[in-house]
DNA sequence: GCGGGTAATTTGTGATATCATTTATATCTT
DNA sequence: AAGATATAAATGATATCACAAATTACCCGC
């Protein structure tokens, strides 16, 4: 009785603060993120009411504000698939995400407290754990904690969303590209980057941020775009 | 039998090719973006059904989008409010602005022909006209379309929700300003961009990007913000 | 008059039902 | 057998209903 492949949506930790909406929206935007929906799933309301355990109502809010963020789009004929990227899509995601978070960093810098540093380098430790023990997941999810900890210092910040909005955008291609090419998370920069914050160093933070966007993502994703292309479907 | 104050929202013309979702959203939109609504105004989701004359659900999927694009502020109470303007917050939007606007300017460049540019002078002589019958909402509009026009010439382009998100936070503010500084729309740098862009150089497409944000908006927004705070609610 | 607590109202949330549109399947025709 | 057409299934869209949480109104006691 089973129409299509049944969709599998990993579980998150239940938080009873937050209404069915916002745990859907929660998930859903974590499975994404980790890139547990390969580009091109096909998704439906109803489909994902089912595989929830629950009703259209609360799903279709959340599938309405994936879509605002562009993680889920929407076709003229209503229905709705994750993004397929392009190159050329992935340069323009590339240099937004270079130009937005060198900007959240520069704007950081000043607010930038000691605590935060080592809250940071805690992070960065946890990572090195992560990756020796090949947990992808768990990697990205902790190189962003990395990153948004630096930009949420900035008390007035707006760029957060829109920057979450970007990694969201990147999270099923970067997944594919992270099985491909295992050495991906290898280089980081994050070193460089806490030398700069400890410095007060806004030149050095600039390319330590740039640095460690393009050459964690750039050559390999473009390799992985640009090299055959057979067909679109993954296995 | 009325509540509260009945909340009028701009009408704006039907297409038949949307969805009542859809439609809703668009209207609600336009209706923050010329600032219908005031910083601080409260929104219920049955008093907006009601004013539209439609159930309420259609309207929490718009308005759950408008707040994924922080046009909409939803509260931990689940009230939902336009978001105030603070004067941090209004100098990070405008430095955003900024960052966001230069980069796809900058990106689009590349791409802009004599017809764009055509098209840009022609949304330009409109905007002249509006500015003499002073109509406010009609040169946010036409503003808009200006600096659109320009970044949708990218193909590739992904920065532009991005950046209407901006615009869309700014918006309910905006309105603020324009009525209290009435030359606020005479500065405008859109020639000095049309020049840059007959001459496609790069440096004075980004000088004149950011003149015409900051001159517009920066000196006239801050003052608003910096002077007496008597109470907040405008009349 | 002022504070506190209870009742009534308002509001958000989520499930369900109905209808329209779209996609898939089956049937018929040539 | 191929293509067109009709029929069935699936899906999205919207309204309505039921419930819970929050707000407001009201009343009482001091």
């Amino acid at each position: 009785m089973t129409k299509h492949r049944q969709l599998d949506v990993p579980e998150i930790p239940m938080r009873d603060d937050l209404t069915i909406q916002e745990h859907v929206y929660e998930r859903l935007r974590y499975a994404i993120m980790v890139g547990a929906f390969p580009p091109g799933t096909n998704l439906t309301m109803r489909g994902l009411a089912e595989a929830m355990g629950l009703s259209p109502t609360p799903i279709r809010e959340a599938v309405r504000r994936l879509s605002s963020e562009h993680a889920i789009e929407v076709l003229q004929n209503r229905r709705m698939t994750v993004p397929e990227m392009t190159l050329g899509r992935f340069e323009e995601l590339l240099a937004l995400r270079v130009a937005l978070e060198v900007h959240a960093a520069e704007r950081s810098l000043p607010y930038v407290s000691n605590i935060i540093i080592e809250n940071m380098e805690s992070i960065d430790l946890e990572m090195d754990a992560a990756l020796t023990r090949n947990d992808l997941d768990r990697l990205t999810i902790l190189n962003q904690d990395f990153h948004r900890a630096l930009y949420m210092t900035n008390p007035h910040q707006v760029s957060m969303p829109v920057i979450e909005s970007v990694w969201l955008q990147m999270g099923p291609f970067q997944r594919q590209v992270i099985e491909n090419v295992k050495d991906y998370y290898k280089v980081d920069r994050h070193k460089e980057i806490l030398d700069a914050l400890r410095a007060r160093d806004v030149a050095a933070l600039v390319i330590a941020t740039e640095s460690d966007i393009r050459e964690g993502m750039s050559r390999s994703g473009r390799q992985q775009l640009t090299q055959s292309h057979p067909d679109g479907h993954a296995a």
